[in-house]
Formats: C-alpha cells, structure tokens, sequence
DNA sequence: AGCACGCCGACT
DNA sequence: GTCGGCGTGCTC
C-alpha cells in the first residue's frame, strides 16, 4: 500500500512558514491550501498543505490527523493573493491563509484506510502549476488614470444616504453583469442600516457575514458567498477575505475608520485588502466616506481615483471653536460660553450630546503626601478611579482594583484626584443643568443594558442631555432634536506621538459634526424659529489644522499632506512598526536594539525611529518595545526587516511582530 | 510558541 | 540527598 508525503506548513507564529514532512496512508491526493491538523511537537497545530514531500532519512515522519472541510479551500487565486499579501505585510503565509477559513469549518479525521482511495471529484493537486493562470489574470489590461488593474476606482463623499444610493446603482449593475459584490462596513453596528438598503435589491442576493456571527448560521452564509448562490456579501473586516468568485464590485464604506484595521497579526486593513482584491481581479473599487482618509484625498488629487463628490450646499451648523487657553482661571469641565450654548439649546427643547473621550472619575490618583501616583501592578499605566472611588481600574488591561486604605509608598492617606474622566463631567452637568435628565453613554454603563433603550426614550420627552464617548458615537446617529453637539476634550489625542494624530482628530470632529448634519432633521416646531445647529468645539488647539478643517476641508488635508512630505511619512513612502514583546525587560530592549542595529547597517534606503518603549510600554506583565522604519516603498522596508528579524530572533523570550501599514504607533 | 532535557542552588 | 529554577534546543 502506498504511503504519500506532504509538505505542510505549521502555524507556529515564531517558526513563520517552517516546512514540515507528514505522511498520509489514505488519501491520494490533497490539494494545494488545504488546510490539516497534525501532531507536532508533544501538541498539535494547524498547517496548510504546500506541496507534495520527500520524507528526509532516519526521521520519524508523523502522519497528517485531521482535514479540515475542502468545501472552504479557497479557489487557486485567493491562495495566490494570499501569497502576495503575506509578502507585501511581512507576514507569516499561514497567519494570511488562516484568514480564508471560517473559524468554523469542520475538519474529519484522516481514515485508516488500507485500500487506495479514489480522490473526490473536482479535487486540485498539490503542485503549484494550477497557479500560471491566476498570475496571468493578475494583469488585466489597464485603464488609464484609474488605480491599477481596477475596472474603475472611486471615492464616494458625501452622507450616508448618498453613498448608499451610489453604492446600490453599482451593486445593481455589477448583479445584472452576473458577477458579485463584496461590501465592507467598519463595525457591526454599521450593519443594520446597510442591511435594510440592500433589500431593495431584487430577489434574496445578500450574505451577511461578521465576527459575532458562530455557528451553522456562519458556516452557511460563507458557502452561499462561495457558490455563488447570494452574489452579495456584507461584513466587517474579516469579510475582505470572503471566497468571492466573480468579483465585481468591492465598496469600502466608512474607508477613513480604524475599525477596518485587524489590532492583530496578521494586522491588515480592510481597505488594503480590497484595494489588492480588486485591482487583482480587475473589479470595480468604490471607497465611500464624508470625510476622505489623507490617503484617499491623495489618490484623487493624484487622480488614481475619481471622484463622486456630494454637492453639499446648504449646511446648517454653527462651528463654535471655545478656546481654553483664553481661559487660564477656568477650571471646570464644562465652560461657560458652552453652558451657555447648551442652555438656548434645552430652551428650544432640543437635545444636546457631549463628549468626552475618557471613561472614569478622575484619570490620576496621587498621594498628597509623598506624591506617590497609583499604578496598575501589571502595566505601567495610571489607575483610574470610578463610580466616585469605589474602585480604581486599569485601562490599559482591564483590572479592577479596590482603593487602597493607606498609600502603599508612604502610608499617607490623603489623596488628590487629577485628570477628569465623563463620570466627573456627568456631576459637573447635573450641578448646572439639576432639571435636564443626563444619560451617559460609554463602555461601564453600556453592561447595564442596551442604550439604545435610554435613547429610544427620547422621543416624545423633554430636553434631555447625551453624554458620550466614543462607543457612542454610532448610537447616538439618529437622535431626534438634537441641537447642539458639544465636545468637552479632544487635546490629549492631539498630543499622542502618533504621525496620524491630527488624522484622528480630524475624523473625530467630523464624525461628532456630522450627527447634526445626517442627524434626523430637527423638530419642527423647535428649528422653526431657525435656530441654527451648534458644534461647540472646547480645545486648548483652536488654531491647529485639525480644528480648521471643520470649516475648510481643503485647508486640513493640505496642511496633513506637507507636514507628512516633510517627514516622510506615508502616504510619502511607507512606514513600518516593529513590536518587540516579552515579559523579561531587559531581553525585549536588547532584542529591539539588535533588530534597529541591523537595520540600521543597510545602505543609506531606510530610516530607523527608535527603539524605544511602546507608548504603552507594559500590558499585563509584558514589556513592549518598538522600532519604527521609514522608507521608500513597502518592499525595501519589509526585505530590511526580515533580514534584521533573523538576527533580532537569536534573543530568547521575545515576540516579534511587524504592522507594515500602520495606522498608530500605540 | 510549547515542551523536554539538563545542569546548578536552598529545602523537607 | 531531592525539588525546581530557567537556559538551550527541537519540533516532520
């Protein structure tokens, strides 16, 4: 009876793409990508079948325990972009493929068969050759102007609802072509809105795919995407790997959110991925947004994409930039020109919603004794106090503390209270506003149930006061008379040392200015007097181009995009961030110091930024190190990296990781 | 990454 | 005398 060997590779994040012989005594033929579970070391991992092998003498060749369901094997040319991502991220093949299999595929035990089994029908080899024709349709002819291989490349800008009514006319057309669409939203909650438009399509053509989705009803969205059955699939970012075959159509919605970026390795985004999907498949991309990424914005000007603009004339909120640095005596919160604003708001009996991006009562607790400040024993993070100091918690890891009788440097026990979180801005408005209810809207009382029951009990009542952070930010879109949008702090992401800081700010603020702009359109009766929609702006920054480009779009992306040419900083070149993890400080720094030292050797084509500790430089008992790279192209930085990450790896009892598109250094 | 093997310190 | 630290090396 024949024996076959494979060559398998394992995933074992620190062996990146190591080969491995296993036999198989029953199975003829496996195909390339196919995913298998197999003995390894004293455990057993999962690998990806890359070939067929030649078992290396005098070694106890393992034999492969488990298939994995082949109705998921991606077809030939997804494993073949795979291979090009995992290239272009510098990231391990198996941490790539593992993103086209649903959590959810069942695997079966390899039998024990003694006689030789037929391979089912329409199964691939395992040889590499089924992919000269993928290669081929890689190049697709081109258009001039547009993104590379794309059929067409687009930004949408404008409200929701009027990209939504572009994105269904490409839908529609891509459907009546007979190919399917693939549309990306950035957060679950995003779901429902583009769930109700698509049913205007015609017929049962939609697929709804994303994270908290387990399960049979998983596993069954995915193979109606795979067979074509339901031409259009909808989802979050892990739906960018779909097994979309005829690929049309890819939209990107929301395309300037970090919700499309994966905060783990292999760290993608979503919007690259489209991007290399479509151009590979010579689909259509469209990017929709009301406020372009400074990439997006650059690709237009550069004219690689084309532009659907909105004609947004017409618009009917009042910017009220509070400058805080005016006000060096004020000490509060909430200051006095926006109480102001809110009061004319209540009066008309409109609704307002704050925000504050920081949970907790106060962000700092110090011993007024020997100034000792409380941190969490597992991070290097200040503890925050909550619910008026019943309990201090870390949040960088989550722990909850009770707080500590005496200071445990110096046994004093008075205690100043610094840094303000929304807890304290909630006293703060109830001490000015005692007849206008408050309804505070963030992650700590998000476990009390549901908000959006709170905000389903605003519509027939009296003004009434949302106080949010950023968790609110897409429960709060349909508010009904909501007048006045104020922002109580903004500075601290301003100051995060962060190349996309002024970024965040930026879509921050428009987001918080469009729920007056998309919002329901104000009660009758109250804007009828027409008093105008207030987005009060308190910040310590009133000139920064962040803040200015509530006003003057134009005047913000180019301001970003010369201060970003003058650093190199992408979408000038590319930058790398190199993470280095462990628990055993010392090895971390030294292993960080030999990666930057070897990249720093190379001739004069890349820049070595650090290392240096991460921003948060300790998470639950682990020490983070950094190095970041600045080059020319994705390419030079990633063959620097790898090279130097050989090297860096001689050090023991470090983790290394590499986000080749970052979009923060924290 | 796990996990085993192996060689030096303080404990029933 | 052993239990156990983590340094080193391997996993088909």
């Amino acid at each position: 009876m024949d024996i076959s060997y494979w060559d398998v590779i394992v995933e074992v994040p620190a062996l990146w793409d190591r080969h491995f012989t296993y036999s198989c005594r029953s199975l003829l033929e496996i195909p390339y990508g196919a995913k298998v579970r197999v003995p390894f070391g004293a455990s057993t991992c999962d690998g990806y079948v890359v070939g067929r092998g030649t078992p290396p003498g005098n070694l106890d060749i393992k034999e492969i325990a488990e298939i994995y369901d082949l109705r998921f094997l991606p077809p030939p040319e997804l494993l073949y972009f795979g291979r090009l991502l995992a290239e272009g991220y510098s990231a391990p093949l198996t941490s790539v493929w593992s993103c086209f299999w649903p959590p959810v595929a069942g695997r079966k035990k390899v039998p024990d068969a003694d006689f030789e089994q037929a391979p089912p029908p329409g199964t691939r080899p395992a040889t590499e050759d089924i992919f000269s024709p993928a290669k081929k349709e890689m190049g697709r002819p081109r258009e001039e102007g547009l993104e590379d291989g794309c059929s067409q490349a687009v930004l949408v800008r404008g409200t929701r609802e009027f990209r939504w009514n572009h994105y269904l006319d490409r839908i529609k057309e891509c459907l009546e072509k007979g190919l399917q669409a693939l549309i990306l939203v950035p957060e679950i909650s995003c779901i429902p809105y583009a769930a109700e438009r698509l049913k205007s399509l015609p017929g049962d053509v939609v697929s709804v795919i994303h994270s908290e989705l387990t399960g049979v009803t998983r596993r069954n969205a995915w193979l109606g995407v795979l067979s074509g059955e339901k031409p259009v699939a909808l989802g979050t970012r892990s739906a960018a790997f779909l097994p979309v075959t005829g690929l049309g159509l890819i939209v990107v919605d929301e395309e300037e959110s970090d919700f499309h970026k994966s905060p783990e390795g292999p760290f993608y985004h979503a919007r690259t991925v489209a991007r290399l999907r479509a151009q590979a498949a010579g689909a259509e991309l469209l990017f929709g947004t009301s406020h372009p990424s400074v990439l997006s914005y650059r690709l237009v000007s550069e004219g690689r994409f084309s532009l659907v603009d909105q004609d947004r004339s017409g618009k009917s909120v009042d910017c009220i930039v509070v400058d805080l640095k005016g006000m060096p005596r004020f000490r509060g919160i909430i200051a006095p020109q926006t109480e102001q604003h809110l009061k004319q708001t209540f009066s008309l009996g409109e609704n307002a919603f704050l925000f504050l991006n920081r949970r907790g009562d106060s962000t700092q607790v110090t011993c007024e004794d020997c100034g000792h400040v409380l941190m969490c024993p597992m991070c290097k993070a200040p503890l925050v106090r909550h619910s008026r100091n019943s309990y201090l918690v870390c949040h960088t890891c989550g722990r909850k503390e009770s707080p500590p009788e005496r200071c445990p440097n110096c046994g004093g026990h008075r205690w100043r209270f610094s840094g303000f979180g929304i807890e304290r801005a909630q006293r703060e408005f109830v001490k000015k506003f005692p007849d206008v209810p408050v309804v505070r809207i963030d992650s700590d009382t998000a476990r009390d149930g549901p908000a959006d029951r709170a905000l389903q009990g605003l519509e027939g009542a009296g003004p009434v006061c949302l106080l949010g952070t950023q968790m609110a930010l897409n429960l709060c879109r349909d508010v009904p008379r909501l007048g006045l949008v104020g922002v109580l702090s903004s500075d601290s992401l301003l100051n995060l040392p962060d190349f996309m800081a002024s970024e965040k700010v930026y879509h921050l603020l428009c987001k918080l200015k469009e729920l007056l702009e998309e919002g329901r359109p104000g009660s009758a009766v109250g804007s009828a007097q027409g008093a105008k929609k207030r987005f009060v702006l308190q910040t310590l920054n009133p000139h920064h181009h962040a803040v200015a480009g509530l006003s003057d779009p134009v005047a913000f992306y180019e301001e970003e995009l010369a201060n970003r040419e003058a650093l190199g900083y992408p979408p000038f070149g590319s930058m790398f961030k190199v993470s280095f993890v462990g628990k055993q400080e010392g090895r971390v720094e030294e292993a960080a110091g030999v990666f930057a030292g070897e990249c720093m050797k190379r001739s004069g084509d890349i820049n070595v930024l650090g290392p240096s500790p991460a921003p948060k430089s300790k998470v639950r008992g682990n020490y983070i190190w950094q190095v970041a790279l600045r080059g020319q192209d994705q390419k030079t930085l990633s063959k620097a990296c790898l090279d130097a990450i050989a090297k860096a790896s001689g050090v023991r009892g470090v983790r290394v990781s590499v986000d080749s598109d970052p979009v923060s250094m924290s």
